[in-house]
This record gives structure tokens, C-alpha cells and sequence, in this order.
DNA sequence: ATTAGGG
DNA sequence: CCCTAAT
């Protein structure tokens, strides 16, 4: 029972966290509407009416009530499906995962026992507002795009004086300016005033009790009515509810992703100071803060859905990508073959950084997979897929290129002496079937620089004794690819002037074209026969 | 749908 | 890597 309140506290305090608890969850609210607020909710705990009543976020009332849960679900899905990889919703990138936390918490608290938990508004709801049905009803008041915006607020500690002090009242805001806001010119005042209308109203309408609230503002009866609609229609979509099931387990098979938030957020915002963290020494809260998160989840389906969930932004397949195979990458770990210490650049730790580190960013891209995980992508099939058949998608891919790894660059040379060359296609079902980039396209152009810097690089070392090719290729692999060029010519990439002297030269230091030394290069020769 | 070539 | 033309 005063458990809840406590992990509130112990969250507020935390040095990274930013949540704000309490009154806070109507921030422009007005000094006088503010107290209205506080005494709706305090009022009727005195007589008995639970408070949740009001919020709608009793289980019978659940989506009553101008849906302030389906806020909270809003922010809770962010942080769901980006941390699944759902491709449903982008949070515009980072933060919204305390949230969801936060919410996740707060949801408990009301099952805990008889603490009525009143859902936490956002401040930073703005983004989602619009989205949900019912933002029409804002639409009216306020037309302010809330594009790009960014509530610049919030390094503003938590403070909870108002509703702390009812045991019973859990009020749970967050103020997170990691959350992706409109700025000033979204107005948050008319949102406030409107919610608090409504619960005002609602408040009375439904719970039927006399609350010492004058009703300043109320906003017209068509719009509680509105409300109501929405919330009816809300109510009773089991189907989708269902779909949201599946959904969900996929996607969370288990709450101990959970703990990994830590991580996954530290890589993702490094440098954004508001990032919530878990705090290590509140590991038992963090224990507690997962499992209510999990059951949470459950409760919240159906409001999530009942707003018809559908986001201004999608995220962005980069996004998307990088949090599943951020999510692989952890549970098969890091698994490479001996090349692995061979590759030209290091292994990123997470993807995120990997996008930052190289390419080309003119603009959106997908998500670069992460090393270790490229050969065992389950997602290869559809990326590829889309790939061939949206331009769009060949701009994302164009973002960051990916180093070809010396494995890579050895199983194409292998696939080249199985197949020839042109066969790109088959090489790469056969040798690259699951990975999500290389394209045959990909491999044709692979083959072909590999080529060019193969006999150059072959050049070289004759003379200059490859000494300072740091990031060459090794030497066998060189050789490989010099034979196979000369068995199976590139058509239109003419080898660098040094032509025929260059290849037998190149031959001369492992193998005749003819007769392989049987070394390492034996293979590749023996099957040079197809053009 | 693939491939070749060029950018 | 991307794009386009040619198969």
C-alpha cells in the first residue's frame, strides 16, 4: 500500500531521473485550477469515491474519462515498441522509456491495494496528442504543430509537495524533457483546462458526486460527449486488444529486457543529461520497477488500442532495426568466426554508435546491423525484399555503408569460385542468405572494388613490401581474389594498366592459373573452369 | 527480375 | 552505395 508512493519517492530522488511528481501533471495549469484539480482529488477520497473515478482508471471506468490513462499508454507503447523494434511508433528517439516506467509504476500502485493511482500526465503528452482520437477535441483549441518541438524544460527537479501527502492519492508525473514536446507554442494551457474540465465533469457526471469544484471552464457538453463516444467505442474492441496481445508477447517474451533498459539508453542518448536511468543502488526497486512494468503492460493494452494507436511519426526503420538487433545482439551475445579479428574496423558495441561513427548522412537510414548479428538476422528476407522494390528504402541504405568484413570479403570470393561471376544473385542466397544488407548488387560491387584494390595492393607488396597497408586485406585473400579475377575477368573494370603482367605476376606468388602450389589458394583454382 | 556499367 | 539501361 505505501509501497507505491514510496518507489515514487525514491524515483523522484534520483539524481538522473527527471519525474515529476504530483501536481505537476497539469504544469500550466493556472495557481486557482491547480487547486481545483488538487481538491477534486482529494476531495473524493474523504467521501469515499475513489479518485480514480475521476481519471478514469478504474477498471470499470477504464477509458472513461477522456482516456488521461491512454496518455500514459501512449508514452508506455513508445517505450515498448521502440525497445521491441515494433515498427509502430517513433518517440522521436530517445527518452520516453521512463515513462513508461514511471506509468508502469503508477498503474500498479491503484492494484497494490486501495491507493487510487491517478495516471500520470505528461507534460509531455503533446506528441501524442494529437495522435489519439480524442486530440481532435484539442485540434479545436489548438492548431500548433508540434513538429520537431522540443519542451526545452526540465532539468526542473520533481518536487511533490501537493498529493504526495495523500497516502492514498499516487500522483505520478513525468516531466521528462527527454521526451520529445512541443515547445511554448504547443498550449499546454488549453490542454490543461480542457482535462481539467473534464474531470471535472466527468467527475460528476459519473462518480455523482458533489465535488466543491466550480466549474469555471467547462467546456461544451459535445465534447464530454465526444469523450464519451470515444471512450465507448474504446471500451469494447477485444479483437484489437488481442492483436496487441500477440503483439506484445512477441515482443516482450519477458520483462527482464527490462533491466537491460539501462544500457540500451545509456548507448542511445550518451549525451543527453536527462536520460532516466535506473540507479544501481536502488537495484531492488529496479527488480520491483520491472515486474510492475510487465504486469502493466497487460492492463494497458486495451486503452492503448482504444485510442487507435496511430502516430504522426513512424520510426524510423534505422530505429526500428537497431532496437531488435540491439535486443539479438544481446541474447546470442557477440559470435564472430576466427576472421573476426581480422575485420577493418572494430566491432561497435551498439548500433547506435555504429550509425554515427561512418557513412553518409544526407539522409533517413535504416538501421545498421550490428556485426555480429548480420549473419543471423531473421529479418533478412523482408529488408531485402523491400529493399529491391522501394526506392525509398534504397535512400535509408544508402546512409551508412557497412564495411565489408574480411569474412564477408572471403565468402564472396568463395561464392565467385563456386559460381563465376555474374551470378551475384546466387552467390548471394548461398553465402549471404541472411544477411539483411549486401545486396547482389552489393556483391557485384564489392567484387568489383576488391578487384581494383586487389592487384593494386598486389602491386604494392612487390614493392613496397607491404609494410604500411595497414588495413589491407591479408595477403591469401589478395592472392585468392587476383586468381579469381583472372579466371573469372570482370567484364568492364579493366584491371589498373598493369594487366596481364600484373596477373601473372600476381599468379607467379601463389599459384598458376593452371596448376594451383597446393596451399591455401587450392580450392578456388580447382574450380576455376566456370566463367 | 537480374545484371552491367557508370556515378 | 546508388541509379539506370539493357537483358
Amino acid at each position: 500500500m505505501d509501497r507505491g508512493p514510496h518507489l515514487l519517492e525514491n524515483y523522484a530522488n534520483a539524481k538522473t531521473q527527471r519525474v515529476k511528481i504530483d501536481e505537476s501533471f497539469v504544469p500550466a495549469l493556472k495557481k486557482d485550477e491547480a487547486a481545483e484539480v488538487e481538491h477534486l482529488l482529494a476531495e473524493p477520497k474523504s467521501d469515499n469515491v475513489p479518485v480514480d473515478g475521476v481519471f478514469g482508471f478504474n477498471k470499470e471506468n477504464s477509458g472513461k474519462c477522456l482516456g488521461l490513462e491512454d496518455f500514459s499508454c501512449g508514452f508506455e507503447y513508445g517505450f515498448r515498441t521502440n525497445y521491441g523494434g515494433l515498427d509502430l511508433y517513433n518517440i522521436q528517439g530517445e527518452d520516453d522509456l521512463k515513462l513508461e516506467v514511471l506509468d508502469g509504476l503508477l498503474d500498479d500502485v491503484d492494484e497494490v491495494d486501495d491507493i487510487h493511482a491517478a495516471n500520470a500526465l505528461s507534460t509531455a503528452c503533446g506528441d501524442f496528442l494529437l495522435d489519439i482520437e480524442f486530440a481532435e477535441i484539442f485540434s479545436a483549441l489548438d492548431n500548433h504543430p508540434i513538429e520537431g518541438k522540443r519542451l526545452g524544460n526540465s532539468s526542473s527537479e520533481s518536487h511533490s509537495p501537493g498529493f504526495s501527502g495523500n497516502s492514498n492519492v499516487a500522483i505520478g508525473i513525468s516531466d521528462s524533457s527527454t521526451v520529445t514536446v512541443p515547445e511554448s507554442e504547443w498550449k499546454i494551457d488549453s490542454l490543461d483546462k480542457i482535462v481539467t474540465s473534464e474531470l471535472h465533469e466527468n467527475f460528476r457526471s459519473k462518480c455523482e458526486c458533489q465535488v466543491p469544484i466550480e466549474d469555471k471552464k467547462c467546456p461544451s457538453s459535445t465534447d464530454v460527449q465526444k469523450f464519451d463516444e470515444l471512450d465507448s467505442k474504446n471500451s469494447r474492441n477485444s479483437p484489437d486488444v488481442q492483436k496487441f496481445d500477440e503483439l506484445d508477447s512477441k515482443n516482450f517474451p519477458n520483462s527482464p529486457d527490462v533491466q537491460k533498459f539501462d544500457e540500451l539508453d545509456s548507448n542511445k542518448c550518451p549525451s543527453s543529461p536527462n536520460v532516466y536511468k535506473f540507479d544501481d543502488s536502488d537495484n531492488d526497486d529496479n527488480l520491483l520497477l520491472s515486474s510492475l512494468l510487465s504486469k502493466c503492460k497487460k492492463r494497458k493494452k486495451s486503452s492503448i488500442l482504444g485510442t487507435r494507436v496511430k502516430r504522426l511519426r513512424r520510426p524510423t526503420r534505422r530505429y526500428i532495426e537497431e532496437f531488435s538487433n540491439l535486443k539479438s545482439a544481446y541474447h546470442m551475445g557477440e559470435q564472430k568466426d576466427s576472421t573476426a579479428a581480422l575485420e577493418k574496423r572494430p566491432k561497435v558495441k551498439a548500433p547506435s554508435q555504429s550509425w554515427l561513427r561512418q557513412g553518409r548522412m544526407k539522409k533517413a537510414a535504416p538501421v545498421l546491423e550490428s556485426e555480429s548479428s548480420d549473419e543471423y538476422s531473421a529479418s533478412e528476407s523482408d529488408d531485402y525484399r523491400e529493399r529491391k522494390k522501394k526506392p525509398k528504402v534504397s535512400v535509408d541504405r544508402r546512409k551508412h555503408q557497412r564495411m565489408w568484413t574480411l569474412s564477408e570479403v572471403m565468402k564472396l570470393v568463395d561464392g565467385i569460385s563456386q559460381f563465376g561471376i555474374g551470378k551475384w544473385t546466387a552467390i548471394k542466397k548461398l553465402l549471404f542468405p541472411s544477411s539483411t544488407h549486401r545486396t547482389p548488387i552489393d556483391l557485384r560491387d564489392k567484387w568489383r572494388n576488391l578487384i581494383r584494390s586487389s592487384f593494386a595492393q598486389k602491386r604494392n607488396e612487390r614493392e613496397v613490401e607491404q609494410k604500411h597497408i595497414a588495413r589491407a586485406l591479408p595477403n591469401d585473400v589478395i592472392t585468392r581474389i587476383c586468381e579469381l579475377a583472372t579466371i573469372h575477368p570482370y567484364p568492364s573494370v579493366p584491371y589498373p594498366r598493369v594487366r596481364n603482367s600484373e596477373i601473372s605476376s600476381c599468379n607467379d606468388h601463389v599459384a598458376s592459373p593452371e596448376l594451383p602450389t597446393e596451399t591455401e589458394s587450392a580450392p578456388y583454382n580447382t574450380r576455376k573452369k566456370c566463367t
